[in-house]
DNA sequence: GAATTTGATAAAGCACCTTAATCATATTGT
DNA sequence: ACAATATGATTAAGGTGCTTTATCAAATTC
C-alpha cells in the first residue's frame, strides 16, 4: 500500500522535471537562416497569426492571453521588422487583418520545425512500448490533464474573486 | 501498427497540454496571509534560500539560472522588503549569506503549501489505477525525461557554440 | 440620432532580465 | 612576497514584454 503511494509520488516527481524541462526547450528563441533570432514570445505571435490567417489584433490577443494593448505593440513591432503585414478588414474600417510575408512564414516554419523535431523523438522514444502499455498512458494522462484542469479553474476563481 | 503510432502521438500531445498547464500554475503569484502577494520569481528566490541556508548571491544565481547582476537585485529587493537577511559570511569578507527572516519562512511555507496541495491532489487522483498500471507509467516516463535531457543538451551546446 | 460598445492605439510605468564597468577581496604563479 | 589574475558583489544603462489608463474613431444598440 505504502509502496504504490511511494511509486506514485515518483512519478508525479517525473512528470513535474519533465514539465521544467519542456518549458526549457519551449523558451529557447528561434534562429531562422542562422541568422535572425526570434524570441519566443515574437515566434508565438507569429505562430498564432500563422495558424489562423487574416486574424485580427484583439483575436491574438485572445489567443496569447494577452492585453490588446500588449498585442497592439507586439504586432506594430513584428510588422516593423518585416514578418507580417497589417491590412484594413475588407468587412470592417476599424479592424485590421494580419498576414505573414513570406519572411514570417520562414519563422513560422522553422518553429514547426524546431518542435516537430522534439515531437518526433519522443514518437520514436514511445514505439518500444507495447500498445497496451501505451494506452495505460493514455488513460493516466488523461486522468492528470483533468485534475490540472480543475486546479487551474479554481485557481482562476479565486484570483477573479479578489 | 499505424494505429500505435496515432496513440503515441495523442499521447504525446496530451503530455504537453500538460507542460503548458502546470507553468501556467506554477507562474501564479503566491499570497501570504491572504495579505501580501509575492511574485513567481520572488518566490522562487526564497524557495533556493529557504531550501540551502546561508547561501551566497552567486550561488542563488547559479541555482536560478540567472546573472549574477539579477540575483544581486532581486535579493536587495527581497532584503528591503523584510523576507532576508543578508550578512557577512564568517569565512569570507567579500561573500554573504542570505537566511529567511520568519516572513520570509512564511513565504516558504505558503510556496510549500500551494504545491504541496497540488502535488497531493495529483498523488489521489492515480491511486485509483492499478501498481502495474502506475509502474508502467513510470517507465514511460523515464523514458521521456531521457529524450528531453538529450534535446536540452544538444539544444545547450548549440546555443553556447555561437 | 444619441448613447454605448468595440477595435486599435499611445503614454507611462513596472518587473525582471542582460551587458559592461567597477571595486574590493582572494588566490595563484614565479 | 607581490604582481597578475580570478572571484563575489554591485551599479548604471538599457531592453523586452507586459499592464493600466486614457483616447479616438468606427460600429452597434436603443
Amino acid at each position: 500500500m505504502d509502496d504504490k503511494k511511494e511509486l506514485i509520488k515518483g512519478v508525479i516527481r517525473e512528470l513535474l522535471r519533465i514539465s521544467k524541462m519542456y518549458q526549457q526547450i519551449e523558451d529557447m528563441p528561434v534562429s531562422v537562416d542562422g541568422e535572425t533570432d526570434v524570441s519566443t514570445r515574437e515566434a508565438h505571435t507569429i505562430q498564432a497569426i500563422g495558424e489562423s490567417q487574416k486574424i485580427s489584433i484583439t483575436q491574438v490577443a485572445g489567443q496569447l492571453g494577452i492585453t490588446k494593448s500588449a498585442a497592439s505593440q507586439m504586432v506594430r513591432k513584428l510588422a516593423a521588422k518585416g514578418f507580417l503585414l497589417k491590412r484594413q478588414a475588407p468587412h470592417s474600417n476599424k479592424e485590421f487583418e494580419l498576414l505573414l510575408t513570406p519572411l514570417g512564414w520562414k519563422v513560422f516554419e522553422a518553429h514547426e520545425r524546431l518542435h516537430g523535431k522534439d515531437f518526433n523523438t519522443l514518437v520514436n522514444g514511445l514505439t518500444a512500448f507495447s500498445i497496451s502499455q501505451i494506452a495505460t498512458l493514455s488513460v493516466l494522462m488523461e486522468s492528470i490533464r483533468t485534475i490540472l484542469e480543475d486546479r487551474i479553474n479554481t485557481l482562476d476563481k479565486e484570483a477573479t474573486r479578489k
